[in-house]
RNA sequence: CGGGGAGUAGCGCAGCCUGGUAGCGCAUCUGCUUUGGGAGCAGAGGGUCGCAGGUUCGAAUCCUGUCUCCCCGACCA
């Protein structure tokens, strides 16, 4: 049996944040900036976001909701107005408090003394207060509710730890805010966001999520109570990959977000905010790649068919040009997955061999590589990203007539789509454990040689305050994490590991992101 | 932010202890050969050794400071 010779020098299994980062560094998602905590998104990186953009915006237009912008310094003064919001994110801010720089007298800059602001700028770590702002001037009447609204934006948190897409101290998401006019509509609001979420995460990540609420102690800074979708990542860890709200009236009440109900009374707001994040992208990235890289579902993959002339700089090459590109011109008018397909004719300088890793890397669906005697032929060789290699050890071209493959390509994206959920899902199924019943079992399972074999899931009677605290505080010592309730678990039976009480709810517990 | 590790060519690294102004592999470029699959041979180009000070006749090498990255914690999407 030869050895399979992969494309990455770091396996999955030997060790994965190695492996994480040399995926992107190999499949040019992104690098370092030079900047603490902030990375440069390269183009193959900038587009798979691009297509979470343009594909999530439509999620979110269909619900009736209207992008808008919102500046990114906020008045510090904003920000102070919700007590437990400030207090959540007082320690990552990013502040302004300068607007001119002058000379040291040596070579460099300082911020001119003179020119300090009257009121620090806080740099956006999320917007609801200056929405809040907004809302309360634009909401005076029932009929002016719902409101509606999300912005696309970077933000900044200063963090301790960063990783590239996980944890940045900028990253780019999407926000909504919503005001209504009663505890209900901003539930269903809430709920609406998390569920949109979570198909999303199905349909264009091919990523199999749980969605639930996250416990007391997991809440936004503000909030009532937090959503979450959660997706197992290949080593077993948890990613929070989307979240959202119910902020019930608090921030209606520092903003004073009001509005004059049927019977003339003036009644505050129930407001919701919903986000997902670039962190989708390292969602991708641990879901679906591999030892030879990333592997794009089609839905999100920029160029979802690549071909390659095998170009010899000799009097063959515009015949196989012309061969490639008529080629191409069929596959475009194509349509798979809802939209038309995106293929790339890469008629780059270069030998298509050394060509076709850099797109195995960057995890391109298929990838065609088209010789002269198969544009003689009719013929074209076709490679899946998804089943790479055959029992040769060799990378698994398939000959076909270019008629069949342009005729099956848009099926074969599709069978791609879906095969790379499934065995997501899989995974993830095979390494949701049941069954736990002690906390000497739970030790016990996560204890074998620092490995994450996944996820928990467990009947708790739901404590709160102090006795929560307890809880969490012996699953930190396991370094787990409670991750969710399930919305739609059935109620549990038997007793809660944690109090011995009966236990009232489903919950995932797991090391997370 | 605490503990540990690291920054030398695009990538991966050696050189540092014992100062004498840079080397290897891959990649790149050129030429020849090869040509249905991650080519071979020969030659070449590319580096203010993270940055700033200091010690010294001389610093990648020693000292101080600083920035950035990685791992483990604490904290958080």
């Amino acid at each position: 049996m030869p050895a399979i010779r992969h494309a990455l020098s770091t396996k999955r299994e030997d060790d994965f944040a190695q492996w994480y980062q040399e995926v992107i560094s190999e499949a040019e998602l992104a690098e370092e900036s030079g900047v603490r905590g902030c990375m440069v998104i390269r183009p193959w990186g900038y587009g798979i976001w691009e297509r979470i953009q343009k594909l999530m915006d439509a999620d979110i237009k269909a619900a009736g909701v209207d992008n808008c912008y919102f500046p990114l310094f906020i008045p510090l003064s904003y920000f102070a107005k919700e007590a437990e919001h400030v207090e959540g994110f007082a320690k990552e801010m990013a502040v302004v408090t300068h607007h001119r720089l002058i000379s040291d007298g040596d070579k460099g800059l300082v911020p001119d003394p003179e020119a300090k602001l009257e009121e620090p700028l806080v740099v956006r770590p999320t917007s609801e207060t200056v929405i809040g702002q907004a809302m309360s001037r634009w909401i005076q009447s029932w009929r002016d509710l719902p409101l509606l609204t999300n912005q696309w934006a970077n933000v900044v948190r200063w963090e301790m730890r960063t990783r590239m897409f996980l944890r940045t101290s900028e990253f780019l998401w999407q926000e909504g805010h919503t005001a209504h006019a009663d505890r209900e509509g901003a539930m269903e609001e809430t709920l609406r966001a998390l569920e949109m979420y979570r198909a999303f995460a199905e349909r264009a990540l091919a990523m199999p999520v749980i969605a639930g609420e996250k416990p007391e102690n997991e809440r936004f800074p503000g909030a009532v109570a937090t959503y979450s979708i959660e997706a197992m990542m290949q080593d077993g860890k948890a990613l929070q990959a989307g979240t959202s709200h119910y902020l019930g009236t608090g921030f209606s009440k520092a903003a004073n977000i009001r509005y004059q109900d049927r019977e003339g009374e003036q009644q505050y707001c129930h407001t919701t905010s919903w986000g997902t994040s670039t962190r989708m992208v390292g969602g991708v990235i641990m879901t679906h790649g591999d030892d030879d890289g990333l592997r794009v579902p089609p839905t999100l993959a920029p160029h979802q068919i690549v071909i390659l002339p095998m170009l010899r700089e000799d009097d063959g090459d515009a015949a196989l040009l012309a061969y490639c590109e008529a080629i191409y011109r069929e596959l475009a008018s194509q349509y798979a997955l809802g939209e038309p397909v995106r293929v790339l004719l890469d008629k780059r300088a270069g030998k298509a061999t050394q060509k076709r890793w850099g797109w195995v890397k960057k995890g391109v669906p298929l990838i065609l590589e088209i010789g002269g005697r198969d544009a003689s032929g009719g013929q074209v060789s076709v490679l899946r990203r998804d089943r790479l290699w055959n029992e040769n050890a060799k990378a698994d071209f398939r000959a076909m007539t270019r008629d069949d493959f342009v005729a099956t390509a848009a099926g074969e994206l599709e069978d791609i789509q879906s095969s790379l959920f499934s065995e997501a899902a899989e995974r993830r199924d095979a390494n949701l454990v049941r069954g736990i019943e002690t906390l000497d079992q739970l030790a016990e399972f996560y204890g074998e040689d620092n490995r994450y074999p996944g996820w928990v899931e467990l009947g708790w009677s739901k404590p709160t305050g102090a006795q929560l605290e307890q809880v969490v505080q012996t699953l930190k010592a396991l370094k787990l994490t409670i991750r969710n309730t399930p919305i739609a678990a059935a109620a549990p039976s038997g007793t809660c590991l944690f109090t011995g009480k009966p236990a009232v709810e489903t919950i995932y517990v797991a090391r997370a992101y």
